[in-house]
DNA sequence: GTCATGTATGTAATATCATAACATGTCAAG
DNA sequence: CTTGACATGTTATGATATTACATACATGAC
């Protein structure tokens, strides 16, 4: 069982997926995906925010602001808060990488350009993250949105438990 | 439309449900369950602890941990951070308040003792927060969660959008 | 081409949110 | 009346996020 170190490598228990699975894989066909709906979006896919969108698949995990911008800046970015904070949104506004919000986190889209309502699975024990699309529990929400007259625009889905891994070592 | 003040005054828009209603009623109210719910678990209402619930309760909005270690300050209470987060973290273990990860801030929970799945509705124009049960959305969840074999403890579901007045006015 | 405009980036400074660590106080069981 | 568990107070610091402003780069009008 990997220990409560955080995030910032798979090792760590930042995975965003629980299953195994090939990653450059997953980088490759994640930027493609990037470069094919920003191209025609008009989004421009500018080299921070293409970079710091390759920074989230490679790492394979949630990463915080500062772990971003650490590695931005590594690269002759600059170092500041504010050059993560701009790509990261511009990225989460174009649903091209979303926000966890009970990590202070960010991770690349695993389903960019569906329309979709992800869930987060988040592993207490290891931190694992895994993004999972859930129509069902848009459906249910709005719903319950409807009854108080209330419009729903985005909704966060994150439940916070066990991991299979965890759930094995653990009990 | 009120503006964009942000949360601690029904007046900036903070308040915790759409409908007008007895204010006076739900400090009681929920006090009394508080004390009851308490004295049956055998947690420990203390002073402290017992203010912030009712700050929460009478302010009838989301309130950040240092509006309420503010309001505690001002009545004798220590004024330090962690007196403020600690009864917070208190009344959140205990189910009788809940933290709202988008804003930052804790709000009194309006069905405390019901097994519940509160989702949460934000006005992304003026700030109000409505809490509502949303057994479906858990179920939906956990369903999504059986998908991948993740075990699911605790859920948080927030979605942004408009609330009833901000939709009437903006539109 | 070059100019005006909007957008993106870089940087400094600061605001906001949260916790660790330790000392002191309180209360009930033995 | 002591001990142990829990609660509170305080200091200090850490982590996260934003504001404000200066500079640079792209794009389309002319």
């Amino acid at each position: 069982m990997a220990g409560p170190e955080g995030r910032g490598t798979p090792a760590a228990g930042g995975a965003v997926a629980f299953a195994a699975h090939d990653h450059a894989h997953c980088t490759g066909e994640g930027m493609a995906r990037a470069e094919a709906l920003s191209a025609a979006s008009g989004a421009r896919l500018t080299p921070v925010r293409r970079r710091t969108l390759e920074i989230l698949l490679q790492s394979h995990c949630a990463l915080g602001a500062y772990e971003v911008l650490e590695r931005l800046a590594a690269e002759g970015f600059g170092n500041q808060p504010p050059v993560a904070y701009r790509a990261l949104d511009f990225l989460v506004e174009q649903g091209l990488a979303h926000r966890i919000r009970r990590l202070n986190a960010f991770a690349a889209c695993m389903h960019p350009g569906e329309a979709h309502s992800p869930v987060f699975f988040i592993c207490r024990a290891c931190n694992a993250v895994a993004e999972a699309p859930a129509e069902a529990v848009r459906r249910a929400t709005e719903a319950a949105a409807r009854g108080i007259g209330f419009t729903v625009e985005r909704t966060t889905v994150e439940a916070l438990g066990l991991c299979p891994a965890c759930a094995e070592a653990g009990a």
